[in-house]
RNA sequence: GGUGCGGUAGUUCAGCUGGUUAGAAUACCUGCCUGUCACGCAGGGGGUCGCGGGUUCGAGUCCCGUCCGCACCGCCA
């Protein structure tokens, strides 16, 4: 038998027995005549001491053991004289009287130890040996029994878990695709799936009902810590339902996660949250709820007092930041340069503090007598010691989106983004069409396949871009952790969608034919849903990169700097497929 | 496609307004050490300062280009 035990079961209790573990060496400490080796395995850390005076030959083989070296000990369990508090197994030790070398290492280019000194690049291109440790190990670990917990969830609620195909057709809207050639068919290509969505859809018209896969999605687009190029959805799909029932099914699975990986208990409903009202009040469809600060809108209280900044305004509004009176003129300069960063684009930052009598302050005072300032500390509730921040622009959403750039930077500032801390909300009624200024044309705002809410399906020829859809994303701490919708199920509505799009009904066939044939064949009204699996794995464990909790992710340009991938072809494969280069020099 | 920050020992970093032989910690190697557990002590080896060009008497330091990494914008139905 290889082992006997793990190196991290053993106590105290088993003191006298004799064992076997195998493991790597974590660390060697000699002490002259005795020589102590911590091992590890994936289930903890056990220290073996080799005794001069039992076996000099032994604790001299001892001593020749370098980091990360395989090796199998055969001892007896012991009762330490020294306990070691900080680990579970150090009450014990193994007195070593056998031991047999399975493999040397190379000094690894990191340590492998809970706090690395290792830095991303060097732990990605060796992350075989950074997943050895266990920070790294217990986000797959949380990964696994997240996915199995869903399985058990689904499972429970009568869901079959089918899987669709890699290998599938390249699709115009949405997302670049990652294309593979096919050798059999020269010229032609594979694309690999940015969701299943087509698919599962045709699985509601083949009447599986309750379809679910854990499945890896591909988007051949730019990446950042919460993008990857291959991620993995919970991809769900059901038959005969109305919005309600899948929020309130998916809601139930989210919160049989926080239950059983987390150990919170949600008893309330989560908030639904309309679209427009998330955008009003946040100036994002995923507010981050863990913090109030809602914005106030400031147009009838401040315009035309001869603030020309304001008075030219089409948006003006603030927010309120509890306790940050206080903040220096140093940190208000700061807030200022923030919002003008060129990412975020605003023009400036108007303040107000509230002081400790109750009047307001305020950078712009001069335009603004104190009846108004304290109109304006009326519309915030703000109290004594509260900042405001204000600001304004010709753009209404726009403006809305730089005060949502500093009401999360406010929120962090803070400290109102605990980690430990969830809000979870469902933000719904989103609006079925945006406009692509680079494109000219209106774009799926969700996708081609979401039904349109029924009291606005007649503005559909009328005025489309006001048209909303039954479509919802559940969002955690301002993290958008999955979305869906209910689906067109009828090939007019569907074939009248792809004409908004701009498809002609030619290309509407040949891109789509399949699914709107498949639903002159009694498809079922159905709808669904997708959680990001790598995003709530990051939000539990409270990661900062989705990276973390992916065995082996790629770097911020797409590439994996372990297996060198992607890399050029042989020309040999190049003309099995038929393909030649036409690289552009740079 | 764009913006910002970074690249110096195996690793993580310091290195000022340009100026002798580029440092620290840790890792590694050698020796000593019988209760360590971040062991300790003594000693030692280790550098294409990402790469290319320029300015200068002189460049790790300044300038230009380029490559790589990270974060973000665009993009991501």
């Amino acid at each position: 038998m290889f082992r006997t035990n793990t190196c991290g079961e053993l106590r105290l209790t088993d003191a006298g027995k004799k064992t076997t573990l195998a493991g790597w060496v974590q660390r060697v400490r000699k002490m002259g005549g005795m020589t102590f080796v911590d091992l590890r395995d994936r289930y903890g850390i056990t220290q073996v001491v080799f005794n001069n005076e039992i076996d000099a030959d032994l604790c001299e083989q001892a001593n020749k053991l370098g980091r990360e070296y395989v090796i199998q000990v055969t001892g007896t369990v012991s009762e330490r004289s020294n306990k070691n508090k900080n680990i579970p197994t150090g009450e014990i030790e193994i007195v070593a009287d056998h031991l047999r070398v399975l493999n040397s290492s190379e000094v690894p280019p990191f340590t492998i130890e809970d706090e690395s000194d290792g830095g991303d690049d060097i732990r990605m291109k060796y992350r075989y040996l950074d997943l050895r440790r266990t920070p790294v190990r217990k986000n797959l670990e949380l990964r696994h029994r997240m996915t199995m917990e869903v399985r058990r969830y689904l499972d429970s609620k009568g869901f079959l878990e089918i899987e669709t195909p890699m290998l599938v057709g390249s699709t115009p809207e949405g997302a670049r695709d990652f294309v593979v050639p096919s050798r059999m068919n020269p010229g032609q290509f594979y694309a690999l799936p940015q969701s299943p969505q087509t698919l599962k859809q045709l699985l509601m018209v083949s009447g599986m009902d309750r379809y679910f896969q854990i499945v890896k999605c591909f988007r051949d687009e730019d990446l950042r810590a919460d993008r990857q190029p291959e991620f993995t959805q919970i991809d769900c799909e059901m038959s005969f339902v109305e919005q309600d029932d899948i929020i309130n099914l998916f809601e139930g699975m989210a919160k049989h996660l926080f239950k059983t990986i987390r150990g919170i208990e949600l008893t309330e409903p989560f908030i639904r949250m309309p679209w427009s009202e998330a955008m009003k009040y946040y100036g994002s469809d995923k507010p981050d709820l863990r913090f109030d600060m809602r914005f106030v809108e400031l147009m009838d209280i401040l315009k035309g007092y001869g603030f020309s900044v304001f008075d030219n305004a089409a948006y003006i509004g603030g927010i309120c930041a509890k306790g940050a009176a206080s903040y220096t003129r140093k940190q208000i300069d700061q807030l200022t340069d923030f919002v003008k960063r060129p990412q975020i684009g605003a023009k400036g930052l108007v303040y107000a503090r509230v002081e400790p009598d109750g009047t307001v302050k305020s950078s712009v005072d001069k335009f603004y007598s104190q009846e108004v300032l304290q109109q304006m500390k009326q519309a915030f509730n703000a109290e004594p010691g509260d900042l405001i921040l204000i600001l304004s622009g010709d753009d209404a959403m726009k403006t809305r989106k730089q005060l949502n750039e500093l009401r999360l930077e406010m929120g962090t500032r803070l400290g109102l983004r605990d980690k430990n801390k969830f809000a979870c909300l469902w933000v719904v009624d989103f609006p079925m069409f945006e406009w692509s200024d680079e494109e000219q044309r209106l774009m799926a705002m969700h996708h081609p396949f979401t039904h349109p809410k029924d009291e606005d399906i007649a503005m559909l020829d009328t005025d489309p871009a006001a048209v909303r859809a039954d479509a919802y994303d559940m969002v955690i701490n301002g993290v958008e952790v999955g979305g869906g919708s209910i689906r067109i199920h009828d090939s007019q509505l569907q074939a009248k969608m792809f004409e908004i799009l701009g498809f002609t009904p030619e290309k509407a066939q040949e891109q789509f034919g399949f699914l709107m044939n498949a639903f002159k064949f009694g498809a079922p009204p159905h709808g669904g849903l997708a959680y990001g699996l790598d995003r709530w794995v990051s939000l539990f464990a409270g990661l900062d990169s989705i990276r973390d909790c992916i065995a082996f992710p790629k770097n911020n340009s797409g590439r994996d700097v372990m297996l060198d991938a992607p890399a050029a072809l042989d020309q040999k494969q190049l003309d099995e497929l038929q393909l030649a280069l036409d690289l552009k020099d740079k």
